[in-house]
DNA sequence: CTGTTAGCGCTTTCAA
DNA sequence: TTGAAAGCGCTAACAG
């Protein structure tokens, strides 16, 4: 326990420098010398302390994360994602669960000054011009995941092209009166959330693309959750000429719109087709149409782009588009009005 | 950026120590030197090195968790109780996914010795003997969390009396025929998992409470998951003398069994009731009865158990229970066979 | 109340 | 190939 690297130089008979050498592997090292000092290791059951080393050699081994409502299924399977890329690479794994506005502010300016960590990760909130600037002027390298900004590179997906591929999933099927179902407007500006709107985007042209005139009344938004989402689609069903299918902005919100068909007594996809948007675990048990995003992966990808930037690689700040797809199940039909 | 507290000192013509002080509110700074130091420090953009903090006080201000399959609904509600108390109390979360034996191992074995983190919480995974009096040897104060140690404190919830709570509102209902869905053995052995054997060992008492003899070809075992659950309730159910009813070991697995049930056209709950465990978010949406844990709160009291201990507080390693409670919705119905 | 000083345990030159 | 020595930036103990 308190044994120091100086106990075991002393007692290997070697100076300090040579110890460390032994514990960083260098190859400057006699065979001989290193299993002397090896043993002493063993047998002074010596571990070197995992702070003096941070603190000397300026490397923490550490990625902060930043995840919004990380207990969100798709969350916590990107979250997953940079585990496991960060265990392969030897680093640990911080992770600042951002639940309200005040710590996303909080966390977007502190983190990157408290060196606490070699690099960061930021999950779905867009920095702000002025965060952005921040963050690229302290020099601590950071990558965004399914979000974007100028000055930091990011992993994501093209929300827009999602929207568009769900949309003209349900136009092919026929229908003509699409209902959307998404974010709060007001969520989406305080955390800088992007993904609901582009979605939304994505639909709007898809509509257009077919020529389909857009309903206000057919476009609603909510705090994000099933709850919520399923008071939305109770509204929008209940409309003198409701809508025939509805895509909701995450399978969290299909859900919902489920529920809400549920308790209408509307029978989907007979009578409602739904499609979500991730394709969380659930999605498949559910029998739910959906695009998939591949969130391990997007996780897995911010990693290898963070540790080449921390390991000095510069380069410039790209968006990175993972492939996206449409997974049709049992949730969307032919349009039968 | 490089700003040191040295520049800091020499810029506001004060001592090291008095910027010490006052970065470390020390109430033994007069209020015009606090002032100008604080104005300096703005001025200069000065943020104290977090490293060198940790390195010098000994304190890191974080907290590492071992958290098996940390994506699985229940263990990240536990995750999410305990980033939330641990960021009210200035602590940072580092979490340690455990998906294989070996990692397993390597963090019990690891993490202790790694000082990188002023305590240490497991989930669910209950450290061997010789592992527990390591872990004691080492100093790090830990707390385990729904498992225990005769060495360590935990924060549990006592799943016999669950197995008998979700069985027992089986018989009540009028079942006999009831199987069960747990963990592989092999699993539990691995990893020293304990909650499927004790959920098991309820409902093996309440079947003799009641004077219901076991039967072997109704307990099944397999990794935990919704897919391998679904697997064994298909053979469950193909039985001669099929079960009329279910306990899974968790919802995760409840909702395999639902599956089963689903793909032989088998009626719930009018031909099968079934009983999960935990009470995840997904339950309410699938109106499954289950046995419903403060999963939450396990991370948040564990958090305060273990903040305690850092600072110092070495009482006896006590278990605490939390109270769990039977949730009846609408998958167990009156047997009718 | 404040300045000075001695480390914390390690990495990393720099000589030898 | 190795030893010695200079910090890394801060906290805390001690003097004043």
């Amino acid at each position: 326990m308190g044994a120091t690297i100086r106990d075991v130089a002393r007692a290997a008979g070697v100076g300090l420098g040579t110890v460390s050498r032994v514990l960083n592997s260098s190859s400057l090292v006699s065979p001989a010398t290193r299993r002397r000092v090896l043993d002493v290791i063993a047998e002074l059951n010596y571990t070197p302390s995992q702070i003096a080393r941070s603190f000397s050699s300026g490397k923490t081994l550490t990625v902060a994360t930043i995840a919004p409502f990380f207990t969100r299924p798709s969350v916590v399977e990107r979250l997953r994602g940079i585990e496991v890329a960060l265990a392969a690479g030897g680093y640990n794994l911080v992770v600042f669960n951002v639940e309200t506005v005040a710590r996303r502010d909080a966390c977007m300016r502190d983190l990157p000054r408290r060196d606490r960590a070699d690099g960061l990760l930021i999950i779905s909130l867009a920095p702000r011009p002025a965060e952005a600037a921040d963050l690229e002027a302290s020099g601590m390298p950071v990558v965004l995941i399914d979000t974007q900004s100028e000055r930091q590179p990011s992993v994501m997906v093209d929300d827009v092209c999602g929207g568009e591929l769900a949309t003209r999933h349900l136009i092919e099927l026929g229908h003509r009166r699409i209902g959307f179902v998404g974010d709060s407007l007001e969520e989406q500006r305080a955390f800088n959330f992007t993904s609901s709107a582009n979605r939304l985007l994505g639909y709007l042209r898809a509509l257009e693309a077919s020529g389909i005139a857009p309903r206000p009344e057919y476009e609603c938004h909510g705090i994000h959750g099933r709850y919520e989402a399923r008071v939305l689609a109770q509204n929008l069903l209940q409309q003198p000429e409701p809508p025939t299918a509805i895509f909701a902005a995450s399978d969290t919100q299909a859900m919902g719109v489920l529920e809400a068909a549920r308790d209408l007594g509307i029978l989907v996809p007979a009578q409602l087709s739904v499609v979500g948007f991730d394709d969380i675990d659930v999605a498949e048990y559910l029998g739910l149409t959906t695009v998939r995003q591949p969130l391990f992966e997007t996780g897995e990808r911010g990693v290898e782009l963070l540790l080449e930037r921390i390991s000095g690689a510069a380069s410039p700040p790209e968006q990175e588009y993972l492939p996206i797809e449409l997974v049709s199940r049992a949730t969307t039909s032919q349009c039968k009005m």
